[in-house]
DNA sequence: AAAAAGTCTTGATACAAATCAAGCATAGCA
DNA sequence: TGCTATGCTTGATTTGTATCAAGACTTTTT
């Protein structure tokens, strides 16, 4: 399924740290409380509707959250990797999971907590709530950013943005990177199909982006930045913008 | 702008507690707390990026949440009325707002809470925050939905969501209702362009649902269910289509 | 009361993405 | 080593929505 060099490594525990370093109450909280868990590639983790008994949460691999319409489309609502949480919801009493969770890695490792331990320990500690609050304030902007490039944003823009995500994610400047997940999935997570996506790749060709098959080479990340973000209100206050901006000696961005 | 029979009537603040009836803290503490203000049309409430020193709801009338690409294009997030929070991030230190928010209806009562006071109630209110959390968590759901919708519905579904939505909000089973906002803005939360919803009007025809400028006739509330919903994951779950099957004696749908 | 401006609708055409259908790799397996 | 299944790409065609342009109503202005 995955070619030689994109063999997952185990990603150390620490890696999480990176992605929630900005919520210490979280990760102190999950690094003491959490069970380990492995899966298999096609797990599913949870489904839609089940109740909410466990707090889920990625160590390494990846997982896809969808939800089924009933005339049988699925919407990829998130792709979710180290240190992203899975299942907001199971942080108040008698909720139910809100999507589908299927691992889509070769294997991953998941972190869990029993949702009326994670509860407990919200009602005791208002500091570690805030946090929680603060880190689904955060998602929600995503998701409504989401929203935003799905009704504005093209096809290929749309797969450029994602790239300078994974850029971000896998902390590397303009170099060659990997997309993680099989095709038909991000195409629809990015609300394409998988033949648009194949025809997108080519349009990211003309502005230095070559992608062939897993394998993404980046020439020149400026005009990566100047084709995608135009597009994007967040355009100046993304961190994966300016991130990826320092790392460029001519970004000609604000 | 409006016809004569829109001409808005001053609803009483207690129509907020429909809307706010499951948080009763946070309908509570706006109560007691909060400043009215009195809009008129097209008047900004804030803007996208400046700090957020208020938090801001609904009493009476429209608003809408938007934000701007830097190429010029807009997206309409949110259309809120009475019971709607408009700056959930207010209730974090050092945040800016993430849209601009406009008065779209003729006038419009908003009601105001400084954000550094707010901050200190939830501080010495677990219970409060909590159910902030929850509200939270609950517009993160319907921002998710409106994503899967762009994704997987037509524009005619779409549209005819947003009536059963309007429905209920206006608590009339299938009689005449009203479109409250211009239909360029509308178009525009619903992914579309205004010529495009127009002609969705006519295929909603077909169905038994007669849009006649802003006036709308259902004839079969039924049908409507049965061409919105098939293509939506909250199928079942979602208290909007629940709650229009209740009215309707021969619902077929479960 | 006429003119001007705005909103909504309708018609003709253009275009991006979906769909349908092959072809081409690569991986897994007999 | 070939066979088959699977995922990805490429090509031809269709379709839904956008775009461009005009017309029909409303409301506002003068």
């Amino acid at each position: 399924m995955l070619h030689e060099h994109q063999t997952e490594q185990h990603f150390p525990f620490e890696d999480a740290q990176t992605l929630l370093r900005a919520y210490p109450g979280i990760y102190e909280l999950l690094r003491t409380h959490m069970d380990e868990r492995r899966f298999q590639k096609d797990h599913p983790v949870f489904f839609h509707g089940d109740a909410a008994h466990s707090f889920w949460y990625v160590v390494q691999g990846w997982v896809k959250l969808a939800r089924q319409t009933p005339d049988g489309k699925e919407t990829v609502v998130a792709l979710c990797t180290e240190g992203d949480l899975l299942s907001d919801c199971a942080l108040f009493e008698n909720s139910n999971y809100n999507t589908n969770a299927n691992v889509i890695s070769e294997t991953a490792i998941l972190g869990v907590i029993p949702a009326v331990q994670l509860r407990r320990i919200l009602n005791e500690h208002a500091d570690i709530a805030k946090q929680f609050m603060q880190l689904m304030q955060h998602n929600a902007q995503r998701t409504q950013l989401n929203f935003e490039h799905l009704q504005t944003m093209s096809a290929a823009q749309r797969l450029g943005c994602f790239i300078m995500r994974l850029c971000d994610r896998q902390n590397k400047g303009p170099e060659t990177i990997y997309i993680p997940v099989e095709k038909h999935i991000l195409a629809n997570h990015l609300g394409m199909k998988a033949e648009t996506l194949s025809r997108s790749q080519q349009q990211l060709r003309d502005i230095g982006v070559y992608i062939n098959g897993n394998e993404v080479r980046i020439d020149k990340i400026e005009s990566l930045l100047n084709f995608v973000c135009v597009s994007c209100s967040d355009q100046g206050q993304c961190t994966v913008e300016q991130k990826l901006c320092a790392h460029s000696s001519s970004c000609k961005m604000r």
